[in-house]
RNA sequence: GUGGCCGUAGCUCAGUUGGUAGAGUCCAGGAUUGUGAUUCCUGUUGUCGUGGGUUCGAGCCCCAUCGGCCACCCCA
């Protein structure tokens, strides 16, 4: 062999696919940490774990999320089965799997269901800060549950979950929608309003005025800010019903003291919302500020199937919630292990798993050194991993049946034990 | 999908008008023959994102491509 042979035969790299993110260990503390977070919160309200497939056929999302939709026209990951040809897509949100389940296993029958769910998303848009191709949520629905009341439970429940995570900076916005009639209504007056400034439009606008209007509204172009300001309110052709609904959350709201501001701009992207609807937002995270968002569907179920029954949910994105509590300077948490088994020779090398087993029996964290090395390389391989202590055994020791036990952090003496006391000692 | 900025060691980054690469950190070994974190010494970091082009010569200039960041858009 003469010299670089290799080059030629050293195998191209393979990278993630864009926008789909590794979770090294470093970060999976805080993920870990946030999950156990959210899990005990959910608990605490009642709230059931439901755990859908990654893949759906891609009708149920055509017929959820809604045809004219951004994430339905040109974001969903969507193939055919090589097999038998069926239509499947990655889900893009988890409410329509989630909806879906419920129906099929007859959930509704006889009591309404709290229910929640957490893990990857996949929509095909250009990655940002906070946005990405594969990203993760954690959903939380309340299915057959028609009042205020439950609407409001989900807002007093993330403001509860802020206070958990430390979270400062998150504001709530709230809205209504109405019932269809009324947005129906409503879409007529904003086509005709827009309609009638239609050179003042962009062309975003332009494209949306018919198919979807209500997302003008959402505009960030300043060109447009003056006119949308201007553009009838839903609020003010609001059915009696939807009204009522939404003064009555509000007075629920104002006595758990939630502060809120009403943002008669407020709309969703997904088509099946009605009613209440709510983001909470950070000017913290840059332009995807919305770090968890709901409302009501209340004609979700029927719409794919379901005997009717009113709903709602909300859903939070983990990656925004992590970078913010990562911008707050928010770090992952240590968990190191308790001790760090140093050992030299044969016979040492022979007894050691056999200690760090009986250690483990009794509760503790302990990692066994492997890989050889001087005493001098594993102490300070020990020192690493952010053990407490570290447990020596050499050749005396061994043949003593004793370990010799020294503190790595703050002060402290080494001291010998016989292998039978080692737990009781190290648990001291 | 559109636009702007940016890709040099595992990480954070220098690199002059174009003359074929450096610092800190980390890691490994030693000073200390059985003892870490401090100190000192020694050593390895590398297809300069990738592929073309210009040039006697490219980390530097040009083109393409991939990736990252930010914004638009979208949305959690």
């Amino acid at each position: 062999m003469n010299k670089a042979p290799d080059k030629a035969i050293q195998a191209k790299t393979i990278q993630a696919v864009r926008g789909m993110n590794d979770i090294l260990p470093a970060e999976a503390a805080l993920w870990e940490s946030f999950e156990d977070t959210v899990r005990a919160w959910l608990h605490g309200y009642g709230y059931t774990q439901i755990r859908t497939p990654i893949v759906e056929s891609t009708d149920l999302f055509v017929r959820s999320i809604g045809e004219v939709t951004d994430i339905v026209e040109k974001e969903m990951y969507s193939f055919e089965d090589k097999l038998n040809g069926e239509r499947l897509t990655m889900r893009p949100e988890g409410t329509a799997s989630c909806v879906r389940a419920v129906i099929e296993h007859n959930l509704l029958y006889n009591a309404p269901q709290r229910l929640w769910y957490m893990g990857p998303m996949f929509r095909h848009e250009r990655p940002q800060k906070g946005r990405y191709r594969q990203f993760h949520q954690v959903g939380v629905e309340a299915l057959g549950y028609e009042g205020p009341d439950i609407d409001a439970e989900h807002i007093i429940m993330t403001a509860r979950l802020w206070k958990l995570l430390g979270l400062e900076d998150v504001a709530l916005e709230i809205n209504t929608l109405g019932n269809s009639e009324t947005r129906s209504r409503y879409r007529h007056s904003l086509i005709n309003y827009f309609g009638q400034h239609a050179d003042h439009l962009d062309e975003d606008a332009k494209r949306r005025l018919h198919s979807n209007p209500l997302r003008i509204l959402d505009s960030k172009n300043p060109a447009m800010q003056a006119m949308i300001e201007a553009a009838p309110k839903l609020i003010d052709e609001m059915d009696d019903v939807s009204r009522a609904h939404f003064e009555d959350m509000q007075a629920i709201l104002n006595d758990a003291g939630i502060a809120y501001r009403i943002n008669t701009r407020l709309v969703r992207g997904l088509d099946y919302y009605n009613a209440t609807v709510f983001e909470w937002v950070t000017t913290r995270l840059g332009a995807q500020g919305t770090v968890c968002a709901g409302g009501r569907y209340d004609s979700l179920i029927e719409q794919i199937g379901g005997k009717p029954a009113p709903a709602c949910g909300y859903a939070m994105g983990v990656e925004r919630l992590l970078a913010l509590m990562q911008e707050q300077g928010d770090q992952p948490p240590a968990l190191p292990p308790d001790a760090y088994l140093v050992h030299a020779g044969e016979l040492a090398a022979r007894i050691a798993p056999h200690i760090a087993e009986s250690l483990r029996d009794a509760g503790l964290s302990v990692i066994l050194h492997c890989g050889g090395g001087s005493f001098k390389s594993q102490m300070k391989k020990a020192d690493a991993s952010g053990a407490d202590v570290a447990i020596i055994i050499g050749d005396d020791e061994a043949a003593a049946g004793e370990a010799s036990i020294k503190p790595l952090r703050g002060t402290g003496e080494q001291k010998r034990v016989s292998l039978n006391n080692l737990p009781e000692a190290l648990s001291a």
